[in-house]
DNA sequence: TCTGGGGTCCTAGGACCC
DNA sequence: TCTGGGGTCCTAGGACCC
């Protein structure tokens, strides 16, 4: 018996831990750059406002009904995230972390599941004050259909059989996991609206509307494993470093900056994972929502001599590459750099060329980084990383890292 | 004026090989 | 007039997820 474990309005409900007062009180978190809103309360919900709305375009129904409204936190996410996943893990040792707000679980043969979910539930909220749901199935899918309707009928936990017609039907085609606005629509033109439309179907004619990947997800609607428990997260393949900028940058120079920035982060975070990277791609892309303006999209793609994480190398490849592409007279919104192809360290391919270079700049990667870690990202940067940063994004509405940083713990009782 | 970021997998089509 | 067959590899684009 497979369980998932999902978050009720996860980022919200983060928020609520530390400020009790939002209990009851709509409340939505924005992405970055305060953008849309991606987390909302029931309350929020209520209201009208919807998932991936524009902030701009909600505003005055915030305003009006007195939503809070606060920048994403993902420090505090992230903390508060790995602390049920602690807990979780007490209950099972299979178990997939599928997401920030969401896990697997394997229940073996647990004599009654729904119970032991019940206990699940009730000890994560406890422990984390964080509210989740779960739901159960033979299958990832039917766990994750049975997860919508715990959350639909507020009954904390619930179980769906694969024979059990009257909650498939239940469920829109599209509200089925691995099912988004193409597929469904493709699937509504053929007559198929549900889960159970769409379990009953035949394998050719869904094979057809979407491929091996729509018919796996309808065995697993049927009861069929298809999709395996991944217990051990596999090794990424890409790591990306992208932003919208806080304003439009027009000049090389800022782009170059904001590249140079990816770049390190990029860096950075695959010598934490141990990896190196075969490639190296770099992005710029317009407002391609301002139909008004001239669009520019573009990107190159690079392939190193020998693999590499060297975020000084890989920091000038990127600007090089981007000067490359970079057009005079557009009014930029986005830039980005990814690390292709991956490789989890231990044989590196040496550049019989690349003489002692190498060493210094690890050396220099290891001084920064430890610099880093003890004063802050401002303590040690690059120079073409730039000092004033205009472009960068924007986040009014942050509230403290309550749980990591030791100037931001939250107050019991005032002066 | 203001519209997120980071991933994965699959498929079709082109280039190239013998 | 008539223009093969079988394969691999790579990439871009489309679809999905949270």
């Amino acid at each position: 018996m497979i369980a998932l474990a999902d978050c009720n309005n996860f980022y919200v409900s983060c928020e609520r831990v530390f400020r009790p007062s939002l209990e009851k009180c709509p409340v939505i978190i924005l992405s970055n750059n305060d953008g849309c809103a991606v987390a909302r309360s029931n309350e929020a919900k209520q209201l009208g406002i919807p998932m991936g709305a524009p902030y701009y375009q909600v505003r005055n129904i915030c305003d009006r009904a007195g939503v809070a409204v606060f920048s994403s936190n993902y420090e505090l996410y992230g903390d508060m995230s790995r602390r049920i996943v602690s807990v979780l893990s007490r209950f099972s040792p299979r178990m997939e972390v599928y997401s920030i707000d969401e896990s697997f679980l394997d229940l073996g043969q647990a004599v009654n599941p729904l119970e032991l979910s019940r206990q699940i539930r009730k000890r994560v909220g406890e422990w984390t004050g964080i509210p989740i749901s779960i739901g159960l199935g033979p299958t990832k899918t039917l766990a994750k259909l049975a997860n919508r309707l715990a959350k639909q009928g507020n009954t904390g936990c619930l179980e769906v059989r694969p024979g059990d017609k009257g909650s498939l039907r239940s469920v829109a085609v599209e509200d089925v996991w691995g099912i988004g606005n193409r597929y469904a629509s493709r699937l509504r033109r053929i007559g198929i609206r549900n889960a159970l439309e769409l379990a009953e179907a035949p394998s050719v004619v869904v094979r057809k509307a979407g491929g091996v990947t729509l018919e796996r997800t309808q065995r697993e609607l049927c009861g069929w494993n298809c999709i395996n428990l991944e217990e051990v997260p596999q090794p990424r393949k890409n790591a990306c470093s992208s932003r919208s900028f806080g304003r439009p940058v027009t000049t090389l120079q800022d782009l170059e900056e904001a590249v140079a920035n990816h770049a390190v982060k990029a860096a950075n975070r695959i010598r934490r994972e141990g990896s190196l990277a075969r490639g190296l791609q770099v992005f710029v892309a317009t407002n391609r929502f301002r139909k008004d303006l001239p669009q520019y999209v573009n990107s190159r793609t690079m392939v190193f001599g020998e693999p590499t994480d060297d975020p000084i190398c890989i920091l000038s490849s990127a600007c090089r590459m981007l000067r490359g592409i970079y057009r005079n007279g557009y009014a930029y919104k986005k830039a980005g750099v990814l690390l292709l192809d991956l490789d989890q360290g231990g044989h590196q391919q040496l550049n019989l060329f690349n003489g002692g270079e190498r060493e210094k700049h690890e050396r220099l990667a290891d001084v920064m980084e430890q610099l880093t870690t003890a004063y802050g990202p401002r303590a040690a940067f690059l120079a073409a990383q730039g000092l004033e940063r205009s472009w960068s994004m924007k986040r009014s509405r942050l509230t403290s890292r309550y749980t990591t940083s030791w100037d931001e713990l939250p107050v019991a009782g005032t002066s």
